[in-house]
Order: structure tokens, then C-alpha cells, then sequence
DNA sequence: GGCCCTCTTTACAGGTTCTTCACACCCCAT
DNA sequence: ATGGGGTGTGAAGAACCTGTAAAGAGGGCC
């Protein structure tokens, strides 16, 4: 079985991700993903403060085996951080690991 | 066991929905809707403001295991906005997330 | 039968999202 | 400082999703 997400609700500084219910709201207001989206964010709040490769988050979100020249993750990436970036611009969010991949951790931005 | 619906009016914006009854009113006056429509606005009153996908409401009306094919809760959305949109042309109610499901909830519409 | 009404299924158009590619830039080891 | 793989990202076409009209199927009634 996969990872249990039965009703939960994940939080990170401003951010509340309610997988179940398709919803993500950033300070209370509703963030507009796609389901892709959703879902690499998704899997990335879950492993919250750990450094995780791409082809963890590929094989979890996208279910089948991850391929080294696939970018999809790097761009999803991008697409979440600009989103997030609008909704919080105080925050910082994704992480980038070189070499390794990426970790999800809210952080309040250097002033 | 099912939803709860013994006795239950439903209110929305103008809409009211007595589902024992059969009936529904837009501010004041009877709606005419079809079995089919009434249980699919039932059900989408009765998860009002969550995004739901288009399986729950299947399985929920159609009481049967939704095929990916299967276009009938887009149809009948349909059906429900026309005469919806026939009795308070000043709001919208079934609200499309792409990718996710409907989102019902009334809205005044923008002027 | 013929008519009417509802429900289901199909097809197509139009729109949105996803994937892939290309190129610029970045980081680190040498 | 330089080289080489790693990363950010815009753009374009593919793939997928949604709205809706229309046709077919079934039942009830006269």
C-alpha cells in the first residue's frame, strides 16, 4: 500500500495541502494547481525536511520508472516555486540540492 | 450508510432543496428537474464548496463503479447550469476544476 | 402503434495541461 | 579559470479534459 493519506492535512509555515480534498490554501486563500502539481507538491510536503531524488518524486507522482534525461520533475518544479513565489512572496519553499534533488522546507526569506 | 438526508432542506444562495420532497425552489418557484438532476444537485448541495470528483458523484447517484469514459455527470451538470441559469441568471452555482471535479457553490456573478 | 419524456452514449470542437526539447546559466572538481 | 554535467525555463506540439448537440434506447400512456 502506498502512503496513507486518508483525511490528512499537511501544513507548512502558510501553506495547508488537503490532498483528499484537490485543495491547497496559502495563508487561507486557495492556490490554483493542476493535478500535477498538486501532486508533486504533494509528495514533496510529505517528505518534508529530507533531501529526495528525482526519481522518488518521479516514481511516486508519476507512477512508472523514472528515466535520467526526463525533466518533468525540474519543471514542475519551476512551476510550483513561481506559484508559491506569488502566494508567499516571503517564503521560500522547494530547495535545490545539487546533484542530489530537491527538499521541501518552509524558510523565511533573507531580508 | 449514506449521506444523511431525512428531513434535510438544503439552501443555497436562492435555491432550496427538499430532496424527500422531490422539490426544488429558486427563489420561491418550483424548479422542474428530472430524477437524474435532482440527485445530482442533491449531491453536489450536499458537498457544497468541496471540489468533488467525478467518481464520488457517480457512485453517489448512479449507485454503480464510474468508468473513465463515462460523460454522464458532465452531461447532466450541464443540464442542471441551463435550467439553473434559466431561474437566477444572476448566479452560478456548479463550478468546474479542471482535472479535479465540480465545486458547488453559489456565486454572484461578476457584473 | 404513435407520442412523449427521460436517460445513456457518442462525436466533435475548443480549451487546458503535460511532455519534451533546446539553450542559457550554474555549480563543482580539476 | 576551465570543462562538463546539473539545473532553470520558455516554447511548441502532443495528449488529455470538458461542454454540448444529437442520436439511440427504453418505458409509460393514450
Amino acid at each position: 500500500m502506498g502512503v496513507a493519506t486518508n483525511g490528512t492535512i499537511l501544513r507548512a509555515g502558510a501553506l495547508e495541502i488537503r490532498p483528499e480534498e484537490f485543495v491547497v490554501r496559502a495563508a487561507g486563500r486557495p492556490l490554483r494547481l493542476t493535478v500535477r502539481e498538486l501532486q508533486l507538491l504533494t509528495a514533496l510536503a510529505q517528505r518534508s525536511g529530507r533531501i529526495v531524488s528525482r526519481e522518488e518524486l518521479y516514481t511516486e507522482v508519476w507512477g512508472e520508472p523514472f528515466r535520467k534525461s526526463d525533466r518533468s520533475v525540474d519543471v514542475y518544479v519551476g512551476k510550483l516555486r513561481h506559484k508559491l513565489e506569488d502566494a508567499l512572496p516571503a517564503s521560500s519553499f522547494i530547495h535545490t540540492h545539487f546533484g542530489f534533488g530537491y527538499r521541501f522546507t518552509p524558510e523565511r526569506k533573507a531580508p
